[in-house]
DNA sequence: AATGAATGAGCCTTCATTCAT
DNA sequence: GATGAATGAAGGCTCATTCAT
């Protein structure tokens, strides 16, 4: 806002604007290149040709392929997460937030299809360290939206359940439909069945 | 080679029998492999050693690494239907119908978690001819499924919805916990909490 | 010397025959592309194409470039350990022994320049399992040596010495000389030379 | 920083000063690489993180990476080289001499065991203007040496032999036990066997 | 039907070196 | 003098598939 915040002096050197810059560039190439190929049949070739950098490059900067998927992966869950806690945020009460999940995961997914897609298709084969940030990423996330919660379901506007079986219940339905709307099995865009799926939601754990 | 024996007659001759068992054992090894090592990161000698057999032999029954996994998930898929709308054509009204689809997803998938997990993963490369068979058990299940639910809608008993929500409605969320719960995240099992997804389910969609 | 010799039955099936002709055609190829380049400027191709075959080829019966260098070393120790015993075994004396590790060293030298060169440069990088090897021939060796001379030492015929000197003051000038040779400084053949350094070797250590 | 100190008179500008720190370290960080790693499995950037410096700074030194093994060699050898000559005028005749020989082998070796294993190498490749250094560097020294001891041979103190036969006559048996030890072999240092080789190597070489 | 040696295209990765800042 | 991002040729190795026995 003013001339001496912070964040500007953060910025960087030009160095490290250009730095990011590569990185940028890679990585969005190489979620263009796995959505198309897949992960496995995706070749740093592919990744290379498409970010117009040279291969050395990009093991100067993500070290290894999987170092790719992994930044690629973090950046998107967290980048997903601090959205969807912020959309929790401005809600009311317990039906408002209930909606806000099921709409923040249509709309999230539909404005970035490729990136959702990708998200959605691993759980495995990450490095020793890549784990432990996924953890912690998932852990901060899941104590956010439970702290959340849990003062509506004490207050009996939400249905005690079995902690494990909330996730699936609100965001099931909508995910599997995401799903196969980006496998391309529906022509309907989720914007237009949300409603649907919210109402099923909220009537699935409403008090 | 003896007349009278009901096996030798209906399983065909004896080599067809060693043959099954081959193909048998190779099946279950890549089932086991694919599981481990991912679809991509097994190789054919993975499956050789684990099915104890030479590499040519199942070039032999299989003709490629493709054809084992079409083949895998092919008869898999075949089976879960199958069994599917035997459990359906059991029922006597809507509700029981749309219990039993959450009950069975449960049941199978206690019952076979490898394979369910298999046939969870989507982004295999299938052959035109794989492609075209599956097309056809698709069709075949999507048919048999909607000429048994189709009454129930029209006589009101269910809602009268886009045709493509019904099955994320219905089985999104005990397909999602059981996703959740194949990768290791849960502790209480899918018989445990059935009665609350198939609660949700016939919420969902009821009339 | 007969037609039921046990030897012509034990000397195995056609393939592998084969495969041991295969594998010493890869030997010979990297012991040439070694000497020429190497041990480290040495490349799968280089042999590969030395030795007229396809680089899977290789990897089929050796698993590594490593394994190839263990064995071939493993195989040369051994060979020459075994002369060197049955030298040692048609002696007499201690004199002679001793003039026999001289006389053994320059002609095995000769007769195998490349081999003798390979031994030479190398006693690191090799695998777990490889130097488990090596350690054994090399226990058996010094145990069959030691064994030998022993009785020599115990009868005053030779010097009571740190066991750790003897081989130097024995093998270390001719062995210094040959090493000298096969790196091309001296135009005079170990042979020529190998009485005044089993004169010394036979000074340094008689009692 | 004052205008009378010796050492900034006699080592040239503050600038040349801080450029010999940083090729000093430079070396000892690559001397200690090719120690673990062998030459052939150290890299520059092994180097730079050791030296703590930058690739470019390396580059802006050395020239190469054969550059730095080149330097590391010669100043060694060099060093050597200067420190025999210089025990050897301080002998009064041939038997001191040659005991001389073997004593300083020994007392380097222990003092710098990294450089004398370094040198110990035979296999590095060098450029035609390090080859034409080191041949004048080894051309000087042979010359002092020979010049020292051809009137002892002259004179009868020692035997007429093939002139290639005295370097390993004299140093072989040392120079394989100090080898051996430095490959971690022998646990009793070379000081402590020192006499052994002494005598022997008078031995072989009196007249 | 079974066996396993042979094939070679193609993959991931390394690393010495250059050069703009 | 110092820095480190960029380069790309080259290397070791994998693996689906073929085929002679």
């Amino acid at each position: 806002m003013t001339v001496s915040s912070p964040s500007a002096s953060s910025a960087g050197s030009p160095r490290s604007v250009a730095t990011k810059a590569r990185k940028a560039s890679v990585l969005a190439a190489a979620l263009d290149c796995f959505t198309r190929l897949g992960t496995d049949g995706t070749t740093i070739q592919d990744i290379q040709r498409q970010a117009n950098c040279s291969i050395g490059s990009i093991y100067h900067h993500f070290g290894s392929k999987e170092g790719i998927a992994e930044e690629l992966f973090l950046d998107g869950i967290a980048r997903f997460n601090k959205g969807m806690v912020r959309q929790l945020k401005k809600c009311q009460d317990a039906e408002e937030s209930v909606r806000a999940v099921v709409g923040y995961y249509c709309d999230w997914s539909t404005r970035h299809r490729e990136l959702a897609r990708y998200l959605h298709s691993r759980d495995i084969d990450f490095s020793t360290d890549a784990k432990a940030r996924l953890k912690r990423i998932h852990q901060d996330y899941i104590a956010a939206v439970f702290l959340w919660f849990a003062p509506f379901v004490e207050a009996g506007q939400m249905r005690q359940l079995p902690i494990d079986t909330y996730v699936p219940l609100i965001s099931g339905p909508i995910q599997e439909y995401v799903r196969r709307w980006l496998s391309g099995h529906h022509n309907i865009g989720p914007k237009q069945v949300r409603e649907v799926f919210a109402d099923a939601a909220w009537n699935a754990v409403k008090g």
